[in-house]
DNA sequence: TCAAAATATGGAGATCATCTCCACTTGTCA
DNA sequence: TGACAAGTGGAGATGATCTCCATATTTTGA
């Protein structure tokens, strides 16, 4: 994947170049005010260079992704491996929130970028929806989450936090979500009284699907261009 | 605020042969697949015309999405009237995901527009956001939902479910999101002590404060142009 | 009823971002 | 070190967006 070709030095250093100076403007969030060919003299490049590393802005922003949620990634595995499910999970959404709040600019950027053509961005959070997947299994495993719902809720709440990033109270707005979405994942049958003494057991057979289906039959992927 | 000028006749029919021609093609998912300048020939008016009333795509998507909203909030107004708050609550939720699942191009357009630049859109959700925020008031009113988590919350997680529409098991997984908010949203206290005798607490809301963040451990600072 | 004033139209072309192409520079290998 | 491969940059082709205005349509009021 990344071994394609041992890539001459000097283009090791523009394309350094090149994302780091993608990093920092993602974190502005200035990534949609400038003209492509701008950033390449921005980042010390010639068009022609820009094009040759990154073909298009969403080359770009993938490859800049792919380090945040390596991070992530990290972050999720080692909870999972020092905190009981449950609360691994919880500590990871919440964290997660705290993540995007720091890095107001590159979530806008990213979101925008993931509603506009996510192909290349869904590609590269698949590893960050496993990471997810993990931490729910996980905690469905030792009975403190329901069964009946997926990790692909969760997924799509986290969407909604990030994309809805310029909301005024976002901040506290996007923590009440994450607590309603723990709370929700709280025991499996909350629909009666599941009054103080009996809670039946949760590791049901039921077992959901938590992982992603190998590509099927590819949805209305519609033709950019 | 619609009352800004009489408008003339042809006028008025012109603007309505481009709404009408925008829904159709917002419905059919193919608004950025097409110039804008092509748009306008298909809806039968010169460039010039289309610009006057809509000066940008996204001036056109927000009076589109102005339908959308309202007939959104009449349902909500409905629903308030006839049941009980919690389960009108519930069933318009329900009721917007399937209206979503009904219109996938349109949600999709939406989306991505929000994404970019919610200016505009957020402007015309404001409506119904209130809808939202009637509803949930209501059944915080008559006790069936918590008090602590603001209406805010819910709005995000809708923004999540439209946002992330071209996942594979979207609608499964959208119903999902809706259970859990509902779920999460019910009673306000989750402090249960349910079951298994053995529940590590997880507490609730937003008391928890996630340490090490590596706020500002990037290395280069932001430095806009 | 009709002419003048006000309002709206459409599309040719200016403007601007994206991307390609290739003459030239830089690195690598023997 | 020479020669060949790999990479570079930026001028300009391409194509979408938006402006401008001569022309057409509607409204006004006498």
């Amino acid at each position: 994947m990344t071994a394609d070709k041992p890539l001459r030095a000097d283009a090791q250093r523009k394309r350094q170049a090149l994302l780091a100076k993608a990093r920092e403007v993602f974190d502005a969030g200035d990534f949609f005010d400038l003209r492509f060919d701008d950033f390449a003299r921005l980042a010390g490049v010639g068009t022609g260079t820009l094009y040759r590393h990154f073909p298009t802005r969403e080359a770009l922003a993938e490859a800049v992704y792919h380090g945040e949620v390596a991070a992530l990634c990290d972050r999720a595995r080692q909870l999972q491996a020092t905190l009981p499910a449950a609360e691994a999970l919880a500590t990871f959404l919440r964290g997660m929130v705290a993540h995007i709040a720091a890095h107001e600019g590159l979530a806008r950027t990213l979101a925008t970028l993931m509603a506009d053509r996510s192909s290349a961005l869904a590609e590269g959070s698949r590893a960050l929806e496993q990471a997810v997947a993990d931490l729910v299994a996980a905690a469905v495993r030792d009975g403190t989450v329901r069964d009946d719902v997926g990790a692909g809720a969760v997924m799509m709440a986290l969407h909604g936090i990030s994309a809805a990033h310029d909301r005024p109270g976002w901040r506290a707005e996007a923590d009440d979500v994450i607590t309603l979405v723990l709370d929700g994942l709280r025991r499996p049958r909350p629909s009666v009284r599941l009054a103080e003494g009996e809670v039946h057991e949760v590791r049901t057979a039921a077992r959901h699907q938590v992982r992603d289906q190998p590509a099927q039959a590819q949805p209305q992927r519609r033709r950019p261009l």
